[in-house]
DNA sequence: TTACTATAGTTACAAATGCAACTATCTGCA
DNA sequence: TGCAGATAGTTGCATTTGTAACTATAGTAA
């Protein structure tokens, strides 16, 4: 029963790394990749969020929609949901508040009574084009963290790493 | 009232990127860096989490919960909460879970009553034992996708974007 | 037509989450 | 002592989120 290696160490004095058994030892969620990368993602866009959340009242997946909707116009929610990899029940609600908040307007397509046709009120576009400016700030600030180099093989290294990876819906 | 440059385009012919106005024009979401970030992170946290989500009966914050016991033994929440870059409510709940599904002992500080000291249960290790070996191949999935040359410097940018990030509390 | 299947989008309910308020304990200092 | 913060952890409440079921429309083929 007992007979697990536990790694006793006390916490405050620097993280005894239990290395020796190779596969059996406790993660180091530290250096664990996916660990780290939602950390970070996770620091990154509350950092953009805490820009415009409370300002405008408006979450991070409403702003999605309304920035996939500032790039393309006239997409059904279907097309929201394909394109920011967002559920499409997720995509389904913020556009009930987007629209209810006169954000976006929504038609019906003419061809088929399912589809709806989004696109961004003038009041939306008000909106978009204070936020859009602080997040692009927001990234500049840090890539300019990094080297030019580095930022071309971070570039690299995501497209890679995204590749051939399951697409949400 | 509609003097906005808005990019009118058939979305399903390929993103007519709407350069031109710098600052102004609409984000484009896949290649905005805190965008990838966040599909990545997910994409991969996902993937994992299906591992053992259903059959463990086990969220994603409760794993990582375990994940720092097994590395750091006697913790109390507030520690764990620290490590994980988790809410210490978020951290509460989960160890409520844990405990009373057995897979963590709870035993209060000596010297300090309101602590707690966080161990896993014979149990928990069992449990972890079956799934950090499962994380570590799906890590490892990841990085195959990488040359070592990539991995270093993956590796070392995560450090500079992390470096003087706010940490959670 | 009718029936079967697929798709767009919404709704319902349960679980997860975040924030603020709360209890209990500890620390420091008059 | 004893009182005023701090800190550890929990609880309550409102919001968000995920899953599944549902409605309505479309496509296809007998």
């Amino acid at each position: 029963m007992g007979n697990h290696g536990k790694p006793r160490c006390d916490p405050k004095v620097t993280a005894t790394s239990t290395q020796g058994a190779r596969e059996r030892a406790p993660l180091q969620l530290e250096n664990f990749l996916p660990y780290r990368l939602s950390i970070l993602s996770n620091t990154v866009s509350q950092g953009i969020a805490s820009d415009y959340q409370q300002r405008f009242a408006l979450s991070v997946t409403e702003w999605r929609v309304m920035a996939v909707l500032a790039r393309f116009d006239g997409l059904s929610a279907r097309d929201v949901a394909e394109r920011t990899a967002m559920d499409k029940v997720a995509v389904s609600r913020a556009l009930a508040r987007l629209v209810a908040a006169g954000r976006v307007d929504r038609a019906i397509h003419d061809d088929d009574k399912r589809r709806s046709v989004l696109r961004l009120s003038a009041g939306g576009w008000l909106i978009h084009d204070e936020i859009a400016p602080m997040a692009r700030l927001r990234e500049r600030a840090l890539l300019h963290k990094l080297t030019l180099h580095e930022r071309a093989w971070l570039k690299r290294i995501l497209d890679k790493l995204q590749d051939g990876a399951p697409v949400r819906r």
